[in-house]
DNA sequence: CGCGACGTTGATTTGCCTCAACGATTGTGG
DNA sequence: CCACAATCGTTGAGGCAAATCAACGTCGCG
């Protein structure tokens, strides 16, 4: 029984437990070691992952080979390529483990599946990506309208786990800066 | 009988033109005048609009008074703030009519009823979201990756019959940049 | 006509990047 | 268990992209 994946989906569409046990069938408890690649650029994106434990990164490269991080999945969130998955065409993403992660995957097929047994579960993939698209809205605001340093001061406030699981400079790539310019924003902080 | 809207969903679902029949009783015509407020900052957003004719802005204000504008729907494009409106949560966010527009109307209840009554429907909607996630990833990785130069390239490619329509400081805004830095990016290329 | 909205241009400033050098820490093979 | 490499964070110097401030020309419109 995965109870993590159950509480989101009990929490949008009270499914009763029976309903609940036959979806966890479709999903698959996969273990990864620290700096395993999930998915990279150029593959089609065959999962969709609920992390139980464990932080991964989203990233693209940039045309200089460097990493811009999109996103720092941890407990409780989904990974995947959204738009590869469903569409069933090549991404530009890559996925990789930051740390030994566990997680739920489920494949197209099965979440074909799925969806037309229990349609009530349309919504809360729904959701999920609403919820996705709230986040990349707030991030869009934040890198037009805020400087570096509040951008970092939002971070830290609503993910405050983080940065001690994350290494800073991937933090900073997060953020759209460069490893040394945050390192002069913290020192500055100190004072 | 709404023909572009009956083709979105049409496109997403097969549904039957009976079907589609029902689903615009859903929806409301709703005419407005160049320059009218549907949405401020505070409010719910009560409404998912389809725009037959038209063009609008939806844009934050920093804290400077700004506005950063985040899309500019125009014909055949969704409008509304999703959050705010499946949440039933205030919005930050502004949605203004740059044109005379046209739009169909949901509310709340409506769209309820109907993604009851047609739970296939559900997925057209999530689809809807899905792509604006995906503009907001792309715009989010160009912000990062690309220069304003690069980024306003990208813009008239993608959306060539925008520039003719809106003011060039809204784009400016829409890119990221000062009205002034826009007029110099243009003035460069001329050359 | 006169006003406001809009776009352009110049001068100055600033936020952030790049390059480079240097400690500190961690990891790994011998 | 040590030696050495790799990874990571910090600091300094210099440079560039883009912001800000200010002035001015143009157009549409009440």
């Amino acid at each position: 029984m995965f109870t993590e994946l159950n509480s989101f989906f009990k929490n949008i569409c009270r499914f009763d437990d029976a309903t609940l046990e036959e979806i966890d069938k479709s999903f698959e408890v996969r273990h990864f070691p620290k700096k395993t690649q999930l998915l990279r650029q150029g593959e089609i994106c065959r999962f969709e992952g609920f992390v139980v434990k464990g932080c991964l990164k989203t990233y693209f490269l940039n045309e200089a080979g460097h990493e811009v991080i999109l996103t720092f999945p941890i407990e409780n969130w989904w990974v995947s390529d959204i738009a590869s998955f469903h569409e069933q065409k090549p991404s530009r993403m890559f996925i990789e483990t930051l740390e030994d992660c566990t997680l739920l995957f489920i494949n197209p097929q099965e979440k074909e599946y799925l969806l037309d047994r229990f349609p009530k579960l349309e919504r809360a993939y729904r959701l999920m990506v609403q919820r996705h698209l709230a986040t990349y809205q707030e991030r869009h605001y934040q890198s037009i309208a805020m400087t570096a340093e509040e951008r970092y001061e939002a971070f830290l406030e609503r993910y405050p786990s983080i940065p001690h699981r994350v290494p800073q400079h991937l933090i900073a790539s997060y953020l759209g800066v460069s490893p040394e310019f945050l390192s002069r924003i913290r020192s500055r902080k100190v004072k």
